[in-house]
DNA sequence: GAGTGGTCTAGACCACCTG
DNA sequence: AGGTGGTCTAGACCACTCA
């Protein structure tokens, strides 16, 4: 039985954690100073206050000057979603990965668009839509905007080799991303490309990225539902 | 102009993002050491271990010994979801929130739910059924398994004034959970429930809870996929 | 006003990993 | 084997906020 090496802050979290779970200390109760633990621990306030201040950065408990730390009392559940490259998605399952673009144009977009983009009137827009496969059955279909001022270079991109995705986080890595997920019915066209009956369920994700100001690309992307499943933890 | 104030790892945090994001440093590329850095930025060497660590907990850089700290090279897009108690999700948006409570027994789990509460052979669970309302328009249906032996005081408990998700925060909070997300179409029963068509599409959020080694509850949630959507950001 | 957390320092020792 | 990050200390000053 080797124990995995544990710092003294990790112990202290830990024990305080537990102590938050078993009820020793109740929602809402306040819990000892800095000070104080640090003297029952027999360490450093510094050590305690990282221990203390990871809880809280969990939402664990919630911190005031003066008032003192208290366990939370309303703890929302929060989960973290990892939304990986597709295609590396895909080959760590084993099965192999292969994409085709449909469309590249470069067209002046629809107002909602327009808007989303932050383009001013008339300026044109570069719509990509594509279609992936797991093992050759159809995965995800792509239908992208990007806002080409925002990405130097991508003009002369043609993305017969690359695709959009792996292209822009080479390009832009580090943007900020906002991801909203719902549940649709397939029309006919994308029930068609995804080789699906038409009403079928999708699993449909609508990232918004961004830098700094610039909205960079905006994406839907559309699984079959009933094969597709979104994992997250904690 | 009042300035929000900053701490100075906070700053240098800042400072190093920007650098990166700005690719001054290549993605890959290893950035200067701790020591070199608190010299430049005139301070002590604790300070810029915060500003980086935090950097690290986000997936911007990574760090190993002796080989010094890179900016990461392939990160993946993560985004933090928070699932919020029903109740005060529609109440947030101005509408009214009512849920009744359909079935609530006490039987033996078909064996797929037996494993998933580590129940033993015969032994029962707690099987309850609600749905829940925002501004009388059905919102959720929820079909929920408990293992009772986890949960003292349950079999008291009738769920008529208060709901079982709310309870159960209550009754054990900062239990551990796991998501999965998907679409599925609404079953004949489902959909008559929510008040929509059968074959409509269904966003469906299904909970696993567990404190230590103990499974509590499993719980399926069911929305009308059409309007309901989950926001995540960063 | 005073008590609490928030941050910072200057130094130290150690674990880990790469060259 | 040596350089890098990981952690810890003992003290300090400050900012915020409650009583």
């Amino acid at each position: 039985m080797s124990q995995p090496r544990q710092s003294s802050f990790q112990k202290i979290h830990d024990d305080l954690l537990d102590k938050i779970k078993s009820r020793h200390w109740q929602p809402g109760e306040t819990i000892p100073g800095e000070e104080a633990l640090a003297v029952e621990y027999g360490c450093s306030r510094m050590t305690v206050n990282r221990a203390i201040r990871e809880l809280a950065d969990k939402g664990i408990v919630e911190r005031r000057r003066k008032a003192g730390t208290r366990v939370a009392s309303r703890p929302d559940r929060s989960a973290k979603i990892s939304i990986s490259v597709l295609r590396r998605e895909i080959e760590a399952r084993g099965a192999s990965y292969r994409y085709v673009i449909l469309d590249r144009e470069e067209v002046v977009p629809p107002e909602g668009m327009r808007a989303k983009l932050s383009l001013k009137k008339g300026e044109p827009a570069l719509h990509i839509r594509c279609l992936h496969f797991s093992d050759e059955h159809p995965y995800q279909f792509e239908d992208r905007w990007i806002n080409p001022a925002c990405v130097p270079g991508i003009r002369e991109q043609d993305f017969e080799t690359i695709n959009p995705n792996e292209w822009l986080i080479e390009a832009v890595p580090f943007a900020e991303a906002e991801h909203v997920f719902s549940a649709q019915l397939a029309d006919e066209q994308t029930a068609e490309l995804l080789g699906i009956a038409s009403g079928a369920p999708l699993f449909v994700i609508e990232r918004r990225t961004w830098l700094g100001d610039d909205t960079i690309t905006t994406v839907k992307l559309c699984h079959p539902g009933d094969s597709f499943k979104l994992f997250s933890r904690s």
